[in-house]
DNA sequence: GGCTGCGGGATTGCATTCAATCATGCCTTA
DNA sequence: TAAGGCATGATTGAATGCAATCCCGCAGCC
């Protein structure tokens, strides 16, 4: 990794740092400590979009000063998820269900790319990782559980690229488009769709066989089912809680 | 346009707000008009990859305090334009030959993408500006001329869009080797290859029959082909101004 | 009744100031 | 002579305080 913003290292909700006592902390990187944190609760739904996003409040919380909290939002705002307004203040970001679709047309180019960069150091451990993880989310009946082992089996995919801006930009899309994600999950729970553990089974057969241009296609193809899904249901990008604070 | 960063109206040159008497200038955007100027000055070749910014020199020369200077190193930190190292200073970010091919495979998917979102509503006005700016590169002799013509041509193909993080994508990966493609013009000048031209002059009859299909294969095959041309001389890469200030 | 202007409170934007960290050169010492 | 440690200067990181802007409710007017 190189210079890069949101680290692609931390796949996980990085829950590690959370030294609450307010001491022992490193000089010099509170901003992006609140950035992850902030990061992490937007993505885990304690925020919603449309929500507005105070500044002392934020300061207050992580004990710290307006400052760093500032350096977050720019953080979180170039990486879209949150939108920033001169002299008004700044919202957690929504999408239309155009623009969620935009995101999964550019998933449909990109994570099958950056899975060809993954796939030739693909070590058999992160294989049988995939498998556990494909059979314990077609067992699994939480949504939330779903959602974060969908998250975790997609991007152990690509845990094996090096890449310095693919990975990144595929990053930022999941983490747009989480959200969105969780209210069709929620909304359609009852109706489940077996498609989606059929298309991970295929894909973890296509690596096991380091078979790159299967896997490449079953890919593409998971993503684009999901993007249909989605544009069929635009009923769930209207209502969020409210415009403006 | 709703959240994204480099704000995809921007595409020439901003030398609009330089207001250097220091008056007159709004409140609340200071970081943003800091970062856009140095964003301009990275690309215009001005700060060379590898070369250090330091917080104080630009403070002093925006007629502003250091703290929306920081501002604006997170906005192009986050562009990937610069390097941020705790506590240690910023640097511009310099590519490998490896980074800069990714990028070039990550214009091939979304560039045709954005095409095709641009196309439907692309006016005939815009076209006829195409071809004027495809010949007028084929006669400049120039290599910023050309650089400054090729950018706007492409960016001008996509003008049509309303995307929200496609067309930001795409914008960020031509900044980010906006200087390779100066360096490699620069190298090679002597040896024109008319084939970029021809790319052009196709694009621009596909665009006029609005055959959307053709126009995004011309393009792929066009950015393709650069990438490998790119590939073919990895000394590009190699020799910059200075490691760390 | 609905629209317009305005004033108080809240919130954001930025300059100043102080603290923490790092880099550099000199001095000491084996 | 060369290696290591320490002090000084330079630079970055963050807190405080003040100025500018905006939101919002209310009075006044058409």
């Amino acid at each position: 990794m190189a210079s890069g913003a949101p680290d692609p290292v931390s796949l996980e909700r990085a829950d590690d740092v959370t030294t609450e006592n307010g001491a022992l902390l490193p000089h010099g990187e509170a901003g992006v400590r609140i950035a992850a944190a902030l990061r992490d609760e937007i993505l885990g739904g304690d925020y919603l979009p449309g929500e507005r996003i105070r500044q002392q409040e934020l300061a207050g919380r992580h004990g710290a000063s307006r400052v760093p909290v500032r350096e977050a939002l720019r953080i979180l705002e170039s990486e879209g998820l949150v939108t920033l307004v001169t002299n008004a203040g700044s919202w957690v970001s929504r999408l239309s269900a155009q623009e969620c679709t935009e995101m999964y047309q550019m998933r449909e180019g990109l994570e099958p790319l950056l899975l060809r960069y993954s796939v030739p150091t693909l070590s058999d451990d992160v294989v049988d990782q995939l498998q556990q993880l494909a059979d314990e989310m077609q067992r699994s009946a939480d949504v939330e559980q779903f959602l974060r082992l969908d998250r975790k089996f997609h991007l152990a995919c690509y845990s094996a690229a090096s890449t310095i801006m693919l990975g990144d930009t595929v990053l930022r899309l999941w983490n747009r488009t989480q959200h969105y994600r969780r209210a069709y999950s929620l909304m359609f729970r009852a109706e489940r769709d077996d498609s989606v553990h059929y298309d991970h089974q295929l894909l973890v057969a296509a690596l096991r066989n380091r078979d790159g241009e299967d896997a490449e296609r079953v890919l593409a193809s998971h993503i684009r089912r999901t993007r249909l899904a989605l544009g069929r249901h635009p009923e769930i990008f209207d209502a969020s809680p409210r415009q403006e604070g």
